[in-house]
DNA sequence: AGAAAATCAAGAGCACTGCTCTCGTTTTAG
DNA sequence: CTAAAACGAGAGCAGTGCTCTTGATTTTCT
């Protein structure tokens, strides 16, 4: 009697006990860091034999695995929505956004921060898992910059006539080649908005890790100017 | 008979093997990682009880800043006998040559330059022996930056006349009385500075972690281009 | 020179980790 | 209803950082 409503139950047990073991991993993730995490501690959490946690999750470097999915499907949402929610011609704001969006998250979840942007665990091959949701922020940032392209060629506006290093040749060819990007963006554009998006990063690592320290103090204020004057160099 | 030669040969011997074990430890960081550092592998290497290597480093992670601060010495002396070949007033050359000495330093160790650059273990507050050696590469480059300013001076030319973003009253007034800067760069130039060092560690640091795979391939050539684009930035 | 004090290496031991294997139970599939 | 698959719990292994004790060696003080 009581015919499990589908696909049976020990399958759908399965899955909310995996979801719980990933959550509860996050908390000892988010309190002290990737290095603290043990499986001995979650399974003790969860009131469960150590041995069962690797029923759902083969080895702590999996779990960890799907640790990093999930912060990469974090941020990479958040900035999509902060941006869906920016004027789509103001491009300017949508640069700066996107910056304080992931900032924002970075001080938020620093150790998920630094799971992701930090050292990876020495002999880490990125699964093909992660590889997806860690292409959203730069997404967007490469739609944004397919937007200023577009909008200059409606202008009639060449963009970057004002004085720039001009680019290798090797360089160009592989930028206009690529095959994610394609030719919607031109290698002089993108050259800089890789930059921009290293830059970003930097600017946040630094601060997180510490190498701001006894430097700056006011930081808000710092990114906010670099992300505005990187902008203006982005937009034209 | 046979007097030690001067302060005991204690004290002598007791040097040698803290040099020692900072060594062998040095090795196995970069063939495994930091994580992958064990005291214990490091005594048994050593021919020595585990116990005994608490008698030089009372735990791990004073070893671990032991280390730490070598890497930052290593950096730091490489850019700046690197800095010294350069022609003093050519800006660009020694932008650049700083740039390619910690990449190429970064790539020689990418175990030392993740410990230091990466994230730091979870609680890990810099011991102040660290934070003197992690001045020297960007001493180094804020010295180029006041020869930069120097130079205009020379000149008459203000630099800056080129569209830049305004800085924010707050953030130039913290950069003007910032008390290790001082008043030798001008505070327009201090910010764009700054953001070109972590810049640069981001670009770095994204090669060396991966997020730049499927992305370029040929990296020198876009670190170069990218330096050299920078530093056209910075000199005006 | 001899005694007291400091320093040292080695070993045992504790609490913890990731991970494997086995065993009896429960759920699913045929 | 039975065979197969999935499961939880426990014991166990090899490894870790770190502490404590013990006995030997060196330094320092008298």
């Amino acid at each position: 009697m009581n015919k499990p409503s589908a696909g049976g139950v020990r399958a759908r047990v399965r899955a909310e006990l995996t979801e719980e073991i990933k959550n509860t991993a996050r908390s000892h993730l988010a309190s002290g860091g990737s290095a603290a995490l043990s499986l001995r501690a979650v399974a003790r959490e969860l009131g469960m034999a150590s041995s069962a946690i690797y029923r759902y999750y083969p080895s702590r470097e999996i779990l960890l695995t799907a640790l990093i999915v999930d912060a990469y499907n974090t941020v990479g949402a958040r900035v999509e929505e902060a941006d869906a929610h920016c004027e789509r011609d103001n491009f300017e704001e949508r640069w700066l956004t996107i910056g304080r969006t992931v900032r924002a998250w970075a001080h938020e979840s620093p150790h998920e921060y630094a799971l992701i942007f930090g050292s990876p665990v020495p002999g880490y091959a990125a699964p093909d898992d992660t590889i997806t949701p860690a292409t959203r922020v730069p997404g967007a940032m490469l739609q944004l910059l397919a937007d200023v392209e577009a909008a200059r060629e409606g202008n009639g506006s060449t963009g970057h006539d004002s004085p720039t290093t001009p680019l290798p040749d090797g360089l160009r060819d592989e930028l206009e080649s690529n095959e994610y990007i394609g030719g919607t963006i031109p290698p002089q554009l993108l050259a800089v908005g890789l930059a921009a998006w290293a830059e970003m990063f930097g600017l946040i690592s630094f601060e997180l890790f510490g190498h701001f320290h006894n430097v700056i103090s006011d930081l808000d204020e710092f990114f906010d100017h670099t992300m505005r004057s990187t902008a203006t160099r982005l937009i034209l």
